[in-house]
DNA sequence: CTCCAGGGATGAT
DNA sequence: ATCATCCATGGA
């Protein structure tokens, strides 16, 4: 018979359905009443009750060293220690924002790894969410190292290293385009110690903004997510083409000539010391609330 | 079929 | 600084 080897972590004010499915990461998928996927190195399941996760974790590939406790390794991942009582009320208190704010209850800002979470949105760039997660899945399957969950196998990201070694056209084999060389050239800059993704952690946003966007296929958008979601810097604002709108319609609607920077600037200051967090409901929200255009047009 | 997607790099104003 | 153009791919 089968040993329960789950554990309890108490998760308030959280929602797990809603914060993996926030565009955020892009590799865990629903597997019976929870989710499965990895953090970091170490494949985990994870499921809701209540206000009560529920987590396992497979066994380590090889005996390894003594590693940090799965249920603080789960808690810091999803942020649970995020005050998110008194971030939501430091949002701006206009009708769009408290919308959103209200729509995304229990939404955290997720700390990832910090190579996993670059790695991702350099592939992201004009790409579908549902896109990314493809290319997620096919570079974990074919570069990523095994792990075993129960009865299934999951794939850790893999480092940069092992993407460091490959050439272009086996990144392109992945449905990665153009983005190809740039993932490619990136993880060749964090390989040989030319960046140091963890020492960067110790410079200011404006530092390491500009750190991150030295990177091939770092402009201010995706510095923005990997600071926001990998460098707990909430008050990084990424605008995409989703945010932009929002922007434009909802908080300049009599605006037609608009400036690249008068955004930038607005959503700075408007949106609060959290603005990152402020960020993130108002895409869930438009994401999740925009009717998809019907199919068939006149002709 | 067309339109669009969590953009970036480059070159011209 | 700001804007135009190109870059691959696949979902809707």
């Amino acid at each position: 018979m089968k040993i329960d080897r789950s554990q309890r972590i108490p998760a308030p004010d959280f929602d797990l359905a809603l914060t993996l499915d926030s565009g955020q990461t892009f590799h865990w998928e629903k597997a019976g009443a929870g989710f499965v996927g990895t953090i970091g190195d170490r494949a985990t399941y994870v499921e809701q009750r209540g206000s009560v996760l529920k987590v396992h974790e497979g066994e380590p590939p090889s005996p390894t060293g003594r590693r940090p406790a799965l249920p603080r390794v789960v808690a810091r991942y999803f942020a649970l220690d995020h005050p998110l009582g008194k971030i939501c009320a430091s949002f701006p208190n206009d009708p769009v924002m408290q919308t959103a704010s209200n729509y995304c209850r229990g939404l955290r800002i997720m700390r990832q790894p910090r190579w996993e979470c670059l790695a991702t949105f350099i592939t992201s760039s004009m790409k579908q969410v549902a896109h990314i997660r493809q290319i997620s899945r096919i570079l974990r399957r074919r570069f990523g190292e095994p792990r075993w969950l129960g009865e299934e196998t999951i794939y850790v990201y893999p480092t940069p290293n092992r993407i460091a070694q490959l050439r272009e056209d086996d990144l392109r084999e992945c449905a990665l385009g153009y983005r190809a060389k740039n993932l490619l050239a990136t993880a060749r800059m964090v390989s040989d110690g030319r960046v140091d993704l963890e020492q960067l952690a110790r410079l200011s946003d404006d530092n390491l903004r500009a750190q991150l966007c030295k990177l091939p296929g770092v402009g201010a958008k995706v510095a923005n997510c990997v600071m926001l979601f990998a460098y707990e810097r909430l008050h990084a604002f990424p605008i995409d083409v989703w945010i932009e709108r929002v922007l434009r319609q909802k908080y300049f609607p009599r605006r037609r000539k608009l400036r690249a920077g008068e955004l930038r600037d607005f959503a700075a200051s408007h949106f609060g010391v959290h603005g990152g967090y402020a960020q993130q409901y108002l895409f869930h929200h438009a994401r999740k609330t925009t009717p998809r255009r019907l199919s068939v047009r006149p002709r």
